[in-house]
DNA sequence: GACGAATTGGACAAGCCTGTCTAAATTTGT
DNA sequence: ACAAATTTAGACAGGCTTGTCCAATTCGTC
């Protein structure tokens, strides 16, 4: 039915699919246990294929790991880009735009499960693989930033914000939007959606108080005011 | 010379030298490894001492591990308030005093030996620990934060500030304060002095920014405008 | 200098985990 | 339905680690 051009030099079918659930596996199991805890055995079990199968597609654990790795930190740097596509260039309402930005940065690729797993493993296990991580760095925090910036700084150029450096207020914007939500992340938890809005809300508030644009020339907007 | 009131009870001296040594080269190994990583000989080698000493002074790993986290756990909030303490109350320049309190903050507790381990082995075994965690988490950021929002408060009725929430402005200030080094707390490390000084700074200005007096004290403050 | 407590080094059993191998059972493509 | 590839369950060796035991040695104290 539906067999296209490669028939010949593609596995049948589910052989993915248990390469994509033992990876799954693989990610809860050394976010949960840490990569020396973590118990191949447990790794079968949780993806629901036999010990075997799990050498079969991955060769050993640190090839596993490295593959676990790979695998979120290309998923959560396309969800973050998506996110970033977003960003409300021509706000109506700078404010709700910039809380439904944060918010949906926040649910889309910090707070989901991704997110958290990579996050942790990064703590847990950077030191270990440094160029793997390297990698991620570039990829990810580095290229975030950037492309924020460049978002920020055209709301400046256009006239909504008033910006001396756009990467330290894009930093700033990512640091205030979070400040509610150290512990929980700290702890591996996953926050409610009441605080990831509350976060998000008084972030913005205070993000848009220090970066309010300054008094209008054209006297078309008075300043905004914090609460 | 100062053998006092208890002679004999006493353990001889280096017994108890030998134990702070053990804990230190433990938390070490325990960052560095995992818990599930760590080794308990290499722990005893690190700290020069046998094996042996090390299952005479603390009876098994878990044990051990538990010692570690509340050495550290006390250590740091020691220094957290011993910090706090020295907020500045009395401003003379507003922006260079809570710039210096910032970094004093990162130096002595957050970027120090024991705050980057303490942190680490939250992140890493906060799951399986949750009531040892959970002591921290009282003792630790819960007063921490109403100790600052205390401070902050203060500052705001005296005239400096102009606060809405001081709990959120709080979390807020520290939040900004280490902006630019997320990631190198993520990775584990340790920055420089230059990098917590230029996050002390423009993470001051941008909360000054925010929560700076507003003009006429005598006059009624000016209602939330919403453009 | 002598006594007692603490420390050391090493041997040791028990358990766990990784990674390999094999033969049987299952699935997939044709 | 048939043949090839994949998966499975289990056994297994090898290595490593924890925690215990013990005899010899060192250290601190009187």
């Amino acid at each position: 039915m539906k067999h296209g051009v490669s028939p010949d030099t593609f596995p049948p079918r589910s052989h993915e699919a248990k390469r994509v659930s033992v990876v799954d596996a693989a990610a809860s199991v050394f976010c949960r246990e840490g990569y020396a805890g973590a118990n191949i055995d447990l790794i079968a079990a949780e993806a629901g294929v036999s010990r075997q199968t799990v050498y079969n597609h991955h060769g050993d654990k640190e090839k596993l790991f490295v593959a676990v790795v790979r695998d979120l930190t290309e998923r959560c740097n396309a969800g973050i880009f998506a996110t970033i596509a977003s960003f409300p260039d021509q706000p109506t309402d700078l404010e709700a735009d910039l809380v439904a930005f944060a918010v949906r940065m926040n649910r889309n690729c910090i707070c989901n499960r991704d997110g958290r797993f990579l996050r942790k493993l990064i703590q847990a296990e950077g030191g270990r693989y440094p160029e793997l991580f390297a990698e991620w760095r570039e990829q990810g925090p580095g290229r975030t930033w950037s492309a924020l910036a460049a978002r920020f700084a055209r709301l400046a150029f256009a006239g909504h914000l008033s910006i001396g450096d756009p990467d330290v207020a894009a930093r700033q914007f990512l640091a205030l939007v979070n400040a509610e939500l150290q512990i929980t992340f700290m702890l591996g938890g996953a926050p409610t959606e009441e605080e990831v809005l509350s976060s998000a809300t008084n972030g913005v508030r205070t993000f848009l108080s220090a970066f309010a644009r300054k008094k209008s020339p054209a006297g078309k907007q008075a300043a905004l005011v914090h609460a």
